[in-house]
RNA sequence: GCCCCCAUCGUCUAGCGGCCUAGGACACCGGCCUUUCACGCCGGCAGCACGGGUUCGAAUCCCGUUGGGGGUGCCA
């Protein structure tokens, strides 16, 4: 029996893209759910793509969604002797002739090219309509074609997954694989493209298409790796969320989708979402650090407070770069005031004698969740308020914002000094206008 | 222009001739829970592009129309 054999071939052209990610892991998950090999195939043949920074790019992305090779990667550039010996045989085959410099493969003007394409099915190509394409450029170099052939045929590959973008070069690479004498054919699946909301292929201008730039946001790479598989796919008991190890025991390529699917963030930070919420609270805190340092106040945390109050936002968070900010007021001498929010509940009559029967209990009281809790709704029950009301003037005292994580734990956490100074100075501040 | 492909709720999908009065998820809208926001729970809105066939029976098969996309480089 043959083992499946199946690669991943980007052109390092920068940032690792959406579509290359996907790409990457249905090769995975073929890979994977077959007990077969994955091989990284770097596609430089153009000089300009060998630039060591960009190919480090796509291991580094690679490496962060734990798509995970087979052997060492395979240069293109490191193989010229193979392209060169490919293009000499079919020269002296009468397969490809010379022309300005550049060879050309002879395609004939009859017949059609075909394969069963395991997405869609049979797809048929007149010869008729294939141009004699260049296999070797004039400075010497190979062309996608010939690599893409060659390499297909020396390595073994048994399963060509790729972007359906690559659909109209396929009949040329059979052509080139049949002239290389080869008896077989790999089983070829093209992918259907990945599009935004205009339906476009996702492009580098218009659309936040870097994988980079998703995990600089806070996406978590097994939330990433979850949804991508999610486009194209759909998992036959409905089950979306999962780890990716499931997904890969239960993924068929026969059942991809053949049809474009938008990219859509506001599910991806869904299911990040309830990644995060699965985390423990310590991998939590520990997940937060990275986006410390945009804060301000973040570079001089106390971790074991920070682990102490990240608890606090965990389920508030969708994507890790939120969690800081709503950090912030535990960490900041004083809370920064969010002007509407002030306007908003502190111009009421009832603020400043909320302000001041909180003041004055909250001097004494125990100084526990719960008697807070009771304090405060006996406070405002005085005021003829319910609690959701009368919290809110403590909260912005205490935090700055009308909206953060709940009240009481966060005094507490915070400590009855604290509090009592920043009511007390919100009270001033009240007087004094 | 030419070649190739695609077509189920707004979006991602399940469906592979009867189980479909079309299921799930995200988004959206209500409600409950509740110290804000979130989480959670309950409910709702919403779709087989259109027209012909084939069949006892079609979202599922065939043809056409329309609409959309990809490609058309000595890029990959």
């Amino acid at each position: 029996m043959s083992t499946t054999r199946l690669r991943f071939a980007p052109a390092p052209t920068g940032s690792l893209h959406l579509g290359s990610a996907r790409t990457a892991l249905f090769n995975w998950l073929v890979a994977q759910g077959s007990g077969g090999q994955l091989i990284l195939r770097i596609e430089d043949t153009n000089a300009e793509l060998t630039r060591p920074e960009l190919i480090d790019n796509i291991y580094r992305s690679l490496e962060w969604l734990q798509i995970g090779f087979d052997g060492e990667p395979v240069r293109q550039s490191e193989r010229t002797d193979l392209y060169n010996d490919a293009v000499e045989g079919w020269i002296s085959d009468g397969l490809a002739y010379v022309d300005d410099g550049a060879v050309r493969f002879r395609v004939p003007s009859e017949g059609t090219t075909s394969w069963n394409d395991t997405v869609r099915g049979t797809v048929i190509f007149e010869n008729q309509h294939i141009e004699d394409f260049v296999v070797r450029r004039a400075d010497g170099t190979a062309t996608f074609f010939t690599a893409n052939a060659v390499d297909d045929f020396d390595l073994g590959i048994t399963h060509v997954v790729r972007g359906e973008d690559l659909v109209n070069v396929t009949p040329k690479v059979i052509m080139l694989r049949q002239a290389l004498g080869a008896q077989d054919m790999p089983e070829f699946a093209h992918l259907p493209l990945i599009v935004n909301e205009q339906r476009k292929k996702l492009s580098k201008r218009r659309d936040d298409v870097a994988l980079e730039s998703y995990r600089e946001r806070g996406v978590l790479a097994a939330a990433m790796v979850n949804y991508l598989a999610l486009l194209g796919w759909g998992p036959p008991d409905d089950i979306e969320v999962r780890p990716i190890e499931e997904i890969a025991a239960l993924f068929q390529l026969a059942d991809v989708n053949p049809s474009p699917a938008m990219f859509d963030v506001k599910k991806l930070e869904s299911i990040n979402g309830d990644y995060i919420r699965a985390m423990t609270q310590e991998e939590f805190s520990e997940a937060l650090t990275p986006w410390l340092k945009n804060e301000i106040w973040g570079s001089s945390v106390d971790h074991d407070r920070l682990s102490q109050v990240a608890p606090l936002v965990q389920e508030r968070t969708r994507v890790l770069s939120e969690g800081p900010p709503q950090l912030d007021f535990f960490f900041l001498e004083t809370p920064e005031i969010d002007q509407s929010a002030w306007e908003k509940v502190m111009t009421t009559a009832e603020a400043p004698l909320i302000l001041e029967s909180a003041k004055m209990a909250f001097a004494t009281l125990e100084w526990d969740v719960d008697v807070l809790h009771e304090s405060l709704r006996a406070i405002g029950e005085s005021h003829d308020m319910k609690l959701g009301k009368a919290q809110a003037p403590i909260r912005v005292a205490v935090t700055g914002r009308l909206v953060g994580p709940p009240l009481f734990e966060s005094m507490h956490a915070l400590g009855r000094e604290t509090v009592l100074e920043r009511i007390a100075a919100a009270h001033t501040k009240l007087g004094a206008t």
